[in-house]
DNA sequence: GATGAATGAGGTTTCATTCAT
DNA sequence: TATGAATGAAACCTCATTCAT
């Protein structure tokens, strides 16, 4: 539903065109779950993919490009995915509660799932590149967005910068997931881990300490 | 010091090769601002360095090697700072306030002073590389640690586990630090992300929100 | 007609395949007009024609056999335009020093058409490709066998070797011709230059300086 | 004694490097007397001068640029020589008439032995490349010059413009000693072409139709 | 007749790395 | 310590070419 990441390689796919092109997005897929982004290679991806780098280039221009589509891929379906936790839940007391943990769960299982291409979008952004940027406010914007429409319906809350308060939110979701097991090794709990992110998020929303916690 | 990661560099260097080796991390620092991890390459570290390949290899062994040890010469000095601005300060009501105001302050300068190499400490970390999962746990564990200490020092609070909470913050911490460009673009005042990180560290260590806030 | 470069184009052409051909003849005519000989490329051709490489395969066997069916088709029609203006003309006086100019234009007007396939013909004549040479011996024979009875009819003329003459004389035409613009870049006068042309031809045909030169 | 081609290139090259780089011109000229301009590779290049690609990308930046050095190399030498065979001869009577027989053959001498540079030189040249129009003009201005010299100290002779009938007596003896063999092919006697080619120079000098002729 | 799609093949180019100086 | 010079290796990329449709 995203614009295509290379003009050239829309040109109307055949269902045969298709089909190769979805080769290519899971051979990158796996590559980066097996080694670094460093070390991904056009051929390695064609090989992978049981084809030819020469057919390679009919749909991408470079690795960097099949990357781009696969977070373009990943991302269209994962945004919708994160807020649809956040709008239309209840965050008042016990129901506040599980639909933070909610949150909480939803964000661990995406990068659970798509670990390495979630860490490629931070890092190509990070790196200055707009595509990547693009694709990263769209992910992330979904959600923040969804606090930030929770925020404002607080009138009880006095939140000067709903903002600021929804994007260090999802910041928090997004990095804790991201380093989930690098914070285990450490000592900490994958448990404790989900509650203490639901409890930021209850906290951040409410302004109180989670029931019965 | 932390481990050397090539024996070679384990060498005493004397002040000249001390001052060669020096240029190549600068070397390393500069071409990370500019372009990106994928691009790196050791022909143009010794070209920016103002020397040639076969003197880079007399230092480090490979491109990576060099990413290596700037990260290490940079948490050597960062995890410290980033503890001390914990450490020993005082944490009730407005003192608190300007205890958290100051650990987000640190962690923004700290990301705004060193982004690429910060970034890529996480990537490579994500990535499996163990060295630099151990550099990580040394720039991230300083403060966490710190904060745990904090945690368990506070009997009033029944805090379950206080290393996720403290996972959870630094988290954040380095999150919203190193994507703060971002989250303003996308619509989020500088000023208030500092105050609603300071926020969530006020509200993790105390349990309530910020006096005056 | 000149020989078929291809088996395959001398199959009878339907009323589309013939267009179809054509546009190819004009894509690379094109091509050479804006880049060079060593870029081209079926490719490009087919691009440029607005049809598929395979669509080419179909009219020509590589990019070589539809520059020289471009040669051909340029010379079938430039020779005899050539020799007609040397054939049945008056070359004594001041007839004569008309008919130099002219055929001093014919030859410029030919060039300044046709410049990017015409140096070709003599790039793959001088490589050794026959096929080249024999265009290029219909193309410049033409007009030098019509020196050759122009020289042979004047009997007070003792040429040793009329063809040597007509030869030069064709060499001289052709590359003054193929060369008018370094020429008058470097300082000539293009006017001055034709009239060079035409009183090299007339002092060889007359063995006389040019009537009121 | 020009410019070099490629500034990268010209790095004070050592004892070493000079030879190398010696190596590959002559593996160009030996390619390209053997084959085409089309088909000359960097890799054929390494090759036969018995080093690698990666070698010859120390030097030279492309095939062409090697070309071009060639081509360089070449006229550095050539055009000197061709006007050591104009300048401070005597053009009158029988002298002119050995001068302009010398001259022919020192067009003819240098062709045979560098046919296939020159070809390219002329070729590049019309395909619009600057740095080869250098080179050409640098070859051709130097016995155009001499001739318009020559052409400008005959008082008794009233050339309206000098360069032009320069110009035309230099294309015509390069474009004659470029396709000797062609016009031999096309029945014209070597010995009588050599003849025309100096009978056009010295009617062209004098005037006058040579003695003895 | 025309062309999406695929790919073997091979040239281009760069990179990491070594070594003699 | 430093570096010209060289190069094996491999990635990149494109091209020519073929088929099935």
């Amino acid at each position: 539903m995203t614009s295509s990441p290379t003009p050239e390689s829309a040109r109307s796919l055949g269902r045969r065109g298709e089909a190769t092109r979805q080769k290519f997005l899971e051979a990158v897929e796996e590559l980066l779950e097996e080694g670094t982004y460093r070390e991904l290679t056009v051929t390695d991806i064609a090989r992978r993919a049981g084809t030819s780098p020469a057919t390679f280039y009919q749909y991408f221009s470079a690795a960097e490009d099949a990357v781009l589509a696969l977070a373009i891929a990943t991302v269209d379906i994962a945004g919708p995915e994160l807020a649809s936790h956040i709008e239309g839940r209840d965050w008042s007391d016990a129901r506040g509660w599980e639909s933070s943990l909610g949150v909480a769960d939803a964000f661990i299982a995406l990068w659970e799932g798509h670990r390495s291409i979630l860490r490629l979008i931070d890092l190509a952004t990070d790196e200055g590149d707009r595509r990547f940027r693009d694709v990263r406010t769209q992910l992330l914007g979904a959600p923040a967005n969804a606090f930030v429409s929770v925020l404002r319906d607080r009138p009880d809350r006095h939140v000067v910068d709903p903002l600021a308060d929804a994007g260090v939110l999802v910041s928090m979701l997004a990095h804790v997931s991201a380093h989930l097991e690098g914070l285990q090794s450490w000592g900490a709990d994958s448990h404790e881990l989900r509650r203490s992110m639901a409890r930021v998020v209850y906290l951040t929303l409410t302004g109180q300490s989670p029931p019965g916690d």
